[in-house]
DNA sequence: TTTAACGATGTAATGTTGTAACGTGCATCG
DNA sequence: CGATGCACGTTACAACATTACATCGTTAAA
């Protein structure tokens, strides 16, 4: 079993950011990776990060629209979500199809996504012994550039 | 450190069916689940089983439809690929929006699956350690019946 | 200062994946 | 024989995602 007798998320820390602290958190970190944080990459960032169920580029690209008094085509959207995931500012939540804000953006690492069925909202959990050892497993199988998807579906402590 | 001194596929043995012991295997298990194995059923199956990358539903349907010389549709294989999927005879991959043929049907666990994003292909790995932590920390998180999505994109050793 | 280049966004169209609602045929069983 | 239940068909639509190309503004070179 791995991580035997190590707790679960030893050395790490994090500034859990949220609201304006998170936006800046955010902007930062774009610019660190040398891109503009233009309005609508501020819009569509500050609408994902109202979320607390992943958020679908359609939904965000309603909100963001709505906001502008303007349509924002979905298309839009997804260029600047796939940036952010790029560059580590959200995430994609596969089995949800659709993308979440990364609360601690600049700190690179992967996330255990939890999902509820009955609620749509998402948690994360970081267990680095955990997901490094899924990555070494993928790289022991040959596989290299690994980039693990690890989510778990189930029922919420609220909805269960 | 991933299962430090433990071998990874410990304690752990199946028959990695193929062709018609694979399709043999599967009927037995749905029969055994209290389904019945159609003509239908047997078809998409076997069409599932020849992919070696994972099967969009429609590709599914355009091939059975070949088969049979007359159109299906891809409701109809939908239906039957989440019957597949609820009584284990094969697993969607959620990074793929797709479905691939379960190897060992009748046998369940966890699957850990690595998906080659130049070529496709997909491979798994059974790690029941790894599978059971990943569990095991989501139900630390209040979480019940879980359902793990552990899947890796990178590239596969013939790609890479 | 024109103009070329580039990056960001807009527009339109289209492709892919997934579901809902309802109908039909067929077997089983009282 | 009629009722029930299950598998499958048919149609329509909703949700998710991409492609190709146009426009606009800023910067850099001529």
């Amino acid at each position: 079993m791995p991580a035997p007798n190590i707790p679960a998320m030893a050395a790490h820390h994090h500034h859990e950011h949220a609201g304006a602290s998170l936006a800046q958190a955010a902007e930062a970190a774009l610019v660190e990776a040398g891109e503009q944080w233009t309005d609508m990459r501020s819009d569509i960032f500050a609408v994902l990060a109202t979320f607390e169920k992943p958020a679908s580029a359609y939904d965000i690209a309603d909100l963001v629209s709505q906001k502008r008094g303007k349509r924002v085509a979905p298309n839009s959207v997804y260029r600047i979500l796939d940036l952010f995931v790029t560059t580590n500012l959200a995430r994609r939540v596969e089995s949800a199809n659709a993308y979440i804000a990364n609360s601690h953006p600049g700190c690179l690492h992967d996330c255990i996504f939890l999902i509820c069925d009955s609620c749509g909202t998402a948690t994360h959990i970081d267990d680095d012994a955990l997901t490094m050892s899924v990555r070494a497993a993928a790289e022991q199988a040959g596989f290299a550039q690994v980039r693990p998807v690890i989510e778990v579906r189930g029922k919420c402590a609220d909805c269960d």
